[in-house]
DNA sequence: CCGGATCCCACTAGATACTG
DNA sequence: CAGTATCTAGTGGGATCCGG
């Protein structure tokens, strides 16, 4: 665990890193982006044909499936292989990347889950002040 | 760690907890919705004025910070102090939650950060494909 | 000094229809 | 089966001005 001070902060803004062409931050929007965790959740149960992470994913459309996956696949964190059978089928799965990175990912929503009576209490009384 | 299958996201939409409403993913939401991470790394280092995190994150607005701000004071995760001195001042730093929150935030960050040299190499060998 | 209020544009994602 | 294409409504965030 590194030390928390501005440094960092300083060492980014020296490098012309900004929030907007960050490496790191562009594999963290994978985090929060409404449906990455979700499909990453279901692959880690094994590999999924694009329609099986469909059906798992009962309110995601086509479209955004499609977009997520290719996100995932150019990280290297996804897995997609084609067999062109007829119909052709297509199979995702984690890449051993995507596998050191569910767990983590896992660990900050056990976190989030842990921490919510209080998350929610403190909202509470926001909303309430 | 939990056992990931398919399981979690059966438990989710047996209680109606869709990616809209679930209060764990407003948590993550924080994760990566631009600024809140550079914010609470700045406040790792200690409490901070507001005009010291506008000075810290140079890109950010006023508007954007008081947003991202007022989002982490309502989940409880900094703290917000006002003293009404001669021009007021205002005080933000974070809670014991937060404290919390923050090392796993950076945990990720961490591996995102080791992983990018491959993550790197995986986008590049995909833009070319 | 620390914001709130307003205007406005750019991007996002849902719906729908079509294809190899 | 596994996508693509197009259209459109809704939203987030920058710029700017105002106030306690």
């Amino acid at each position: 665990m590194p030390v928390v001070t501005e440094t960092r902060v300083d060492f980014w803004q020296a490098h012309g890193i900004n929030p907007d062409n960050c490496p790191v931050r562009q594999v963290l929007d994978h985090v929060s982006a409404k449906w990455p965790v979700l499909i990453l959740m279901v692959l880690g149960g094994g590999p999924r044909r694009f329609n099986e992470l469909l059906r798992a994913l009962p309110d995601i459309s086509k479209r955004m499936l499609t977009q997520s996956l290719r996100n995932l696949e150019r990280d290297g964190i996804v897995r997609r292989e084609v067999f062109d059978t007829k119909p052709p089928s297509v199979s995702y799965s984690l890449t051993e990347l995507g596998q050191g990175f569910l767990p983590r990912v896992l660990a900050l929503a056990d976190w989030a889950e842990t921490s919510m009576p209080r998350i929610l209490a403190a909202r509470d009384a926001y909303d309430r002040g």
